[in-house]
DNA sequence: TCTGGGGTCCTAGGACCC
DNA sequence: TCTGGGGTCCTAGGACCC
């Protein structure tokens, strides 16, 4: 093999080391911005999420201030166990120590969310907006190695003063070592790795702060001995291939320093859906109900963002903790409400008998078209199928119902 | 400890076509 | 009569993230 093509193959697999990748995440969210509005709480045990004034309390915990955390309150704990932890207190006043629950309002967190990105979108040659509280920025073009200490310092403190919450920011030539970055000097910290040093600075860490590592795979590796990510590192590609999966492959890049993933803005959603957790029940009625109010729900969402949709699915989680999932395509994009309800409430059919905890509709293969756009009407089911589909309904039988157990829905597509 | 609600991406089997 | 291989679409499930 010649030299220089020996040299592109490399390129290929090599960072190239001239990407900066800024990752913005924001502090305690959703108890920052709560703060905010109530400067009571400052210093105060606070804890965001729903269900705690359900008996028993259900749900999880969205966000808990660093005061809570003392608790051993965690984000994404089941409610009942930070109760437990951090009793909750009612007001102020309340003689009894304890934390503050509070159910949130997204609302108001999307408009302190959209005044901190809008800051960060100036510091920013490409933005990609990752959730409510975090950012990646690329700041190749906008700053340099030699200043971007201070560029991040400025960032934060233009946050600081003018929105008045704090960030964390993890700057690296990668997406996911900046990542990985951000969380390292939390709270109010930033931490900057630079070109060369990424494996070195991964290395030490438990394979279950990668990026992509969640509790199933932490597990797997953990079990092999795979302890840190230099663990993994240390392996081939063909042995982390052959004991944990193909999908080890891409972690085994990331954490020797390699992805070459560049920031990109973030694109159109691919599905909306709509879910509810309810106390468990066989109820048909209950059930259909619910499919129906989240049907209508999806349909709302739909309509304001002008969008179609080919699929149609639900998700019927039973008793203890089993996930279902059903779905079903249409020849071409509708954007119908009715529609949408009788396949969803069709598809529940088959759940008719099981005890069911939690629902949910879900529209996927999307199709956006502004507002000017004529609409596809030919893709549309005429209403003499639904008509006819209708009628069908009425004289269905279970003989109607193919042996699979799965229903039998209306060939229009 | 027992799991909310909104998503994304991946895998794998089967149907179907050429 | 037996039956290749590649490609695409659909569906279900699962891991993961915030």
């Amino acid at each position: 093999m010649a030299k220089a093509d020996r040299e592109q193959l490399v390129k290929k697999v090599t960072p190239t080391n001239d990407q900066i990748v800024l990752h913005l995440d924001m502090d305690c969210f959703f108890a920052a911005c709560e703060r905010l509005r109530r400067p009571e709480l400052e210093g105060e045990p606070v804890v965001i999420g729903g269900g705690f004034d359900k008996e028993p309390p259900r749900g999880a915990v969205a966000t808990a201030s660093y005061e809570a955390r003392e608790y051993g309150v965690e984000s994404a704990q089941p409610m009942k166990i930070a109760l437990d932890r951090l009793p909750r207190r009612e007001s102020i006043d309340d003689p009894d120590a304890g934390g503050y629950y509070l159910k949130g309002e997204h609302e108001f967190y999307k408009e302190v969310s959209q005044e901190v990105m809008s800051i960060a979108e100036t510091y920013a040659g490409t933005l990609r907006r990752i959730s409510i509280d975090e950012a990646y920025l690329d700041v190749t073009q906008v700053t340099s190695w030699d200043t971007i200490e201070v560029y991040a310092k400025e960032l934060k403190m233009e946050i600081q003063e003018s929105v008045g919450v704090t960030a964390s920011i993890g700057v690296a030539p990668t997406m996911s070592c900046a990542k990985v970055a951000s969380e390292y000097n939390k709270p109010d910290g930033i931490c900057i790795v630079r070109p060369g040093d990424v494996k070195a600075f991964l290395s030490p860490l438990s394979i279950g702060e990668i990026h992509g590592v969640g509790p199933v795979s932490e597990d797997a590796f953990k079990k092999a001995g795979v302890e840190t990510a230099g663990d993994l590192a240390s392996l081939t590609t063909q042995q982390a291939a052959d004991r944990f999966g193909s999908n080890a492959i891409t972690l085994h890049e990331r954490v020797r320093g390699i992805d070459t993933r560049e920031v990109e803005p973030v694109g159109k959603p691919k599905s909306i859906s709509k879910e509810k957790s309810i106390d468990a029940t066989t109820n048909i009625g209950t059930k259909r109900a619910i499919i129906q109010q989240l049907a209508s729900k999806v349909n709302k969402r739909v309509a304001s963002k002008s969008v179609r949709y080919r699929t149609i699915g639900i998700k019927v989680v039973e008793t203890p903790f089993e996930v279902n999932t059903r779905e079903y395509s249409l020849h071409g994009p509708v954007q119908d409400p009715l529609l949408l309800e009788e396949i969803a409430l069709e598809l529940l059919i088959e759940f008719e008998a099981g005890e069911v905890r939690k629902l949910g509709v879900r529209v996927s293969n999307l199709d956006f078209f502004d507002g000017e756009q004529i609409r596809f009407d030919d893709w549309d089911p005429p209403p003499s199928i639904i008509a006819d589909r209708k009628s069908k309904h009425c004289k269905r039988t279970d003989d109607q119902r193919s042996i699979s157990g799965q229903t039998t829905l209306p060939d229009f597509r």
